[in-house]
DNA sequence: GCCGTTTTCGGCCCGACTGTTTTCAGTCG
């Protein structure tokens, strides 16, 4: 168990926290006008300390601060200071001198440190309402560079921040972007269309859709997206990109670029942008310079037109990374997260692939929340090609839904039998359950009911809030239960709504491991719990994933694609995810004994 | 302020778009 807090003065800061001052004193430095690049600093050691798979408390004790990516000496010190004494020299200093609150007005669309500082020193604007009330008295009208369109532009900015609820989920943004791909597709002269961006990476959350186009005339497409009819605003309309926003406040963009391009373009617009600085550096060092046009020999005269031939197009993002000497890297992985290196070692994850998975062993009926039966659920996944269903429903203890008890378990055997009897020998239909972990750490189920069951899938879904020692520690009995196979979503998130549990994962991890007891990447795209970078830990560790939909109808066995992502985002293997295993594998493993 | 099969110092992307500009500044990705 993690040792801190001692002193009772100083709350614990997770490491979201810390990357959170991290990214505010980014702002306040760039709005002071401090040079770029210690901006930048700031914001990619915050983007280390969010990308980090353990607690930084637990870095921190081991003096291991500087080891986590893009934090030097300088910040792991301030680090260190926020842990000890919960609080920054440098950071009281910095806020005395620039209002903490400017922080906020980064939000604001087409509004940048530069005229933040103006407003602020000009008009002493500091917040968001300040900032409204000062445009809409006129305060704003006479200072440099502002004019009747810009003071319209924060206004509009101002009301889409109000209505922007955040970053969309990957499981909203992807349908979405399918229909926009539909439409636009059928554009005359698109000869092809792709997402790009975050989306494209299929990252948890994304902040807007990113759209990639190959047409020699990009007019037709550009006009066809901001014609589009969910289309609420036209943010921007230039020759070769448009930007809107719909209706409900998503905003969304359109690159159109020339066929013999797409390769580079769509490698620029996939990002992330790190994994395009490391792109750029191997091919500098090849004596090119990429861009989403092309790749151009360094010292190729781009202005005179003559000199045209030297550039190298590349028509497919196979083309650019064979360009640079590397193996494709599948767009999962392009985080900057030691991909780059792996691929110029031949070293990339083996790709795990939906067709990989072969059971489901996270699913409900109606025994309890689940809208259809044991059987209609069966004959779903018979006809998703699964080879192994598992029947999971929920346990009793859960208040809001009515689970089983073990009366309730042993009634549902009848009826897990009849559908045996139904599916014959097209699908191994398997009698689970997702027994709830009580607050106190038991299971809400007696041992000798668990014992008999095939497969048993134990969640937190109560009393997520308990404090990091309580809630860890009931985990651990959990993991630790000799019955248990599998830990249903582990820290409890919901994307957007519930921030996770606040476990010691590497305590979680380690018995984990210690156990043999496989946890899950819940596909459900609310949860997608672990996390892409616990995966990769998990995996490193030896420990089993267990991907499951968590279906409670049959269409959402569809989910399987955004597990299988993050998955992939998480470096994991098809042969550490026991449901790609072979029936016989999968239930030998199932029916083992723990250690 | 970070980082290194290109460096312990000198890089760290730069082009598109908009609005205010008569030649450029700010923002964004």
């Amino acid at each position: 168990m993690n040792e801190q807090s001692e002193d009772a003065q100083i709350p614990s800061l997770t490491n979201k926290d810390v990357a959170d001052v991290l990214r505010r004193i980014g702002d306040l430095l760039q709005i002071k006008g401090e040079v770029i690049y210690k901006i930048l600093a700031y914001r990619k050691a915050a983007d280390g300390l969010m990308a980090l798979a353990r607690d930084v408390n637990a870095i921190h004790s081991e003096g291991g601060l500087e080891s986590i990516p893009g934090v030097g000496k300088a910040i792991a010190a301030k680090i260190d200071e926020l842990l000890t004494r919960g609080e920054m020299d440098f950071y009281t200093k910095l806020v005395a001198e620039v209002p903490e609150t400017l922080a906020e007005l980064m939000a604001v669309p087409d509004l940048g440190p530069k005229k933040i500082k103006l407003f602020w020193q000009e008009a002493g604007v500091t917040t968001l309402a300040g900032l409204e009330a000062a445009v809409t008295e006129g305060k704003l009208r006479e200072l440099p560079g502002m004019g009747p369109k810009s003071e319209a532009k924060l206004l509009d900015g101002l009301a889409s921040l109000a209505r922007r609820s955040g970053r969309m989920r990957l499981g909203d943004a992807t349908p979405l972007a399918r229909e926009l791909l539909e439409t636009l597709g059928a554009v005359e002269g698109v000869e092809r269309i792709e997402v790009a961006g975050s989306l494209r990476r299929m990252a948890e959350t994304v902040g807007d859709l990113d759209l990639l186009a190959a047409a020699e005339d990009s007019a037709a497409a550009l006009a066809a997206f901001v014609a589009l009819p969910r289309v609420a605003r036209v943010l921007g309309h230039g020759d070769t990109k448009a930007s809107v926003e719909f209706v409900d406040g998503t905003r969304a963009q359109l690159w159109v670029h020339p066929p013999a391009r797409f390769g580079t373009a769509l490698q620029y617009a996939t990002g992330s942008k790190d994994h395009n600085v490391r792109l750029r550096e191997i091919a500098l060092a090849k004596g090119l310079s990429l861009s989403e046009h092309a790749l151009t020999p360094v010292g190729h005269d781009k202005g005179d037109g003559t000199d045209g031939g030297a550039e190298i197009l590349c028509a497919s993002e196979d083309e650019v990374y064979a360009a640079l000497g590397l193996p494709f890297v599948p767009p999962e992985l392009r985080e900057d997260r030691g991909e780059v290196a792996a691929a110029k070692a031949d070293a990339l994850p083996k790709r795990l692939e939906v067709a990989h998975i072969r059971a489901q062993l996270h699913n409900h009926s109606t025994w309890s929340d689940g809208r259809s039966t044991i059987l209609e659920m069966a004959e779903a996944a018979i006809e998703r090609g699964f080879a192994i269903l598992a029947i999971t429903d929920h346990s009793g203890g859960l208040g809001i839904v009515q689970g089983l008890d073990a009366e309730g378990v042993i009634a549902q055997r009848v009826e897990i039998a009849a559908a045996r009897e139904a599916v014959g020998n097209r699908i191994v239909l398997l009698h689970g359950i997702e027994v709830d972990i009580l607050a106190d750490g038991s299971l809400d189920m007696p041992d000798e009911i668990l014992a008999e069951l095939d497969v048993v899938v134990a969640s937190p879904h109560v009393a997520l809030r308990q404090p990091r020692a309580q809630i860890t520690e009931r985990l651990l009995r959990a993991i630790r239960h000799p019955h248990v196979d599998i830990i249903g979503h582990p820290t409890g998130r919901l994307l957007g709504k519930r921030e996770p549990a606040d476990l010691d994962m590497d305590a979680v991890l380690a018995a984990a491991a210690e156990t043999g007891t496989a946890l899950e990447i819940n596909a459900n795209p609310h949860r997608l719990d672990l996390a892409d970078v616990y995966a990769r830990r998990a995996i490193e560790m030896g420990i089993a994933i267990s991907i499951n939909t968590d279906a409670h109808a049959p269409e959402h066995f569809d989910f399987l694609e955004y597990g299988v992502a993050t998955a992939r985002r998480g470096w994991v293997e098809p042969e550490s995810v026991i449901n790609t295993w072979a029936s016989e594998r999968l239930l030998a493993w199932l029916g083992r004994e723990k250690s």
